[in-house]
DNA sequence: ATAAGGTTGTTAACCGGTTAAGCAAAAGGA
DNA sequence: TCCTTTTGCTTAACCGGTTAACAACCTTAT
């Protein structure tokens, strides 16, 4: 390969020490016209571009993002976060932000406990995105840690400590049963990962259920809260086959995630059920695929990208200190009415 | 933020010299047990974290590996990317891989025509892999570079100087084909991109279409051909549309990838049809939603994770000099069928 | 005329690692 | 015994940038 060309070629080249050449790079306002135009013109001639590794090391900032998230056992970054639509989404708004203000993002998962704080060491990594769920300890350990932190759909005390973006889950959860309820509905199916402490998110949008349903003078039925391991098609089409096993009534399903929905309804057709005759369910999400299922899938829309966007600028003014006290967004939520629900 | 614990600070605590150090943690066998152990302790101690950015400085190499694909004009990276659960499955494993080996994946798009070299030469990216269909002319550009490359999907004369990674595309088309010949149907579509020297894929994949069809004394009918912009569930419907307006006979449809036969399907269904009643409709890539769809998509299946693993593993080989010639590797597709297709 | 200040540029240390070269002491060979 | 190797460790230059400190020159004010 051809050498590389470095800084002190394009001095030797313009005639000026390298530090000129720094200072013209970085709009430093001390060079004259006349040395700065030579400069430029020696950086284009040779084709010169700066080395982010050399930056990195004298900066101390290496102009990249991570973005963690639960990881598998295998070491492997969980199937779940890309079989599911909404993290890829997320991403995508994500980098159209950052890469327009010069960053790259590295993806990397929670493994063991000492394991992502090595790679953000290493890397050199200018601030976090924490996504998805994961185990109340890596909080603990998070606050070691001196970069910006964004935190997506947390709640809670140690959520406090940093940005937060989240939309508004009790309004879902609420729009969505409400929704159900206004067409007849009374035996609606709550189907959402396990509700704990650690599970905020679900646990909103399951306020929002009961409140929708005690508005209408109804309670919460515990029979009719069903648990799903992780959110996946599989996991989706499993609980659908425990809603087939159940003997009571049920007339509606609401789901935490679109994808959910996808599973379960296949396992009701595989019991010769049909939706929205037989079965109403709404999803959560609206990931694109949503409205070219058949039936369409009725759901409650976040505009993904967008929190991408909005998590993405918010660490980038974090990184580049524009902001200093953790600052909270919430973003809408609305109802989006398509075909799997239908009047009793 | 408490000082950063630099290699120095190892060599003090240990009482040896940086260089020592450096030995112990390379692994170079010039350091006597004792002393060894001596630094291995003092990293423990003072949990000592090498700098990825510092080692990358001095040798060169930032174990990084870059996933280039098309962008949109938007500069953000092509939705189209993200949208089909394709790609993300691909990233899955090749990042499974990449992890395992200490290597992080950095993704971007092809833009500006300088713009991809840019940012090669400025992460000091080890290897690279080129997802997705792009202008010609990068492929030019690319012979600048001095690092590996991975081409996947590629053909022609510009690919063989690099790494390949592909499926076997023209049996892909065959057993699509066939599989609806035997069914009885002679009406068949032939829905991809644009068929032309820049898209070989499709290529191929028509290829094969083509023969299964001589193979029963049928000839292609240019009626029968739909071209689609871009692999999208938009496209997808958009297509479905015009064939819907089309007046002759068709009882079945072969679309090039699964995304796009769930756009066709809504189209479909918005004008009375049934899948499979009145079409049969096979798709390509067997992507995880396709068996949860209504109907369950009968499919050419390949392993794509499996092929985001050897492409990762392939670039690494070549990356740290295990492979040093051109290397193609030709991954096996086969026929699923499950409910979108059935006897005429 | 001189001090004070502004403008434009250079020198050199530094970021945190790697590694060629050098050197002393121990081991091996004649 | 003396010379050559080997072993074990250190010194210092280097990777490609940034930036504090300094210097020279040019204005302007007193």
């Amino acid at each position: 390969m051809n050498q590389k060309i470095t800084i002190r070629d394009v001095a030797r080249h313009a005639g000026v020490s390298v530090a000129t050449v720094s200072y013209v790079i970085n709009g430093v306002n001390r060079v004259s016209e006349d040395t700065k135009e030579r400069v430029l013109e020696a950086i284009k001639e040779l084709e010169y571009r700066p080395d982010f590794t050399a930056i990195s090391l004298s900066k101390k900032q290496s102009k990249m993002l991570g973005v963690m998230f639960e990881l598998e056992e295998s070491g492997s970054i969980s199937s779940i976060f890309y079989e599911n639509p909404y993290n890829s989404e997320f991403i995508r708004g994500l980098e159209f932000v950052t890469r327009n203000n010069g960053y790259d993002v590295l993806i990397s998962g929670v493994g063991k406990p000492d394991d992502y704080k090595n790679w953000i060491t290493k890397r050199n990594l200018d601030g976090l995105i924490a996504l998805g769920p994961f185990p109340q300890n890596v909080f603990k350990e998070m606050e070691t840690l001196s970069i910006p932190i964004v935190l997506i759909d947390k709640y809670g005390e140690y959520a406090k400590k940093y940005h937060n973006i989240r939309i508004d889950d009790e309004r879902g959860g609420y729009l969505a049963t409400k929704h159900l309820v206004d067409q007849g509905h009374t035996r609606i199916c709550f189907v959402s990962p396990k509700l704990t402490i650690h599970n905020p998110v679900d646990n909103k949008r399951f306020l929002g259920y009961k409140k929708a349903l005690n508005e209408s003078n109804m309670s919460v039925d515990e029979n009719l809260i069903f648990e799903i391991k992780a959110t996946s098609l599989e996991d989706g089409y499993e609980i659908g086959k425990k809603i087939m096993e159940y003997s009571g009534e049920i007339t509606a399903i609401f789901v935490t995630a679109d994808i959910l929905a996808l599973g379960i309804i296949k396992s009701l057709n595989e019991h010769g059920k049909k939706v929205p005759k037989d079965y109403s369910i709404i999803g959560f999400d609206n990931i694109s695929i949503s409205s070219y299922m058949t039936p369409a899938l009725t759901t409650i829309s976040q505009d993904i990208f967008n929190k991408g966007v909005v998590a993405g600028q918010t660490l980038i003014d974090a990184v580049e200190e524009q902001i200093s006290h953790p600052k909270t967004v919430n973003l809408p939520v609305k109802l989006v009415v398509r075909e799997s629900t239908k009047k009793i």
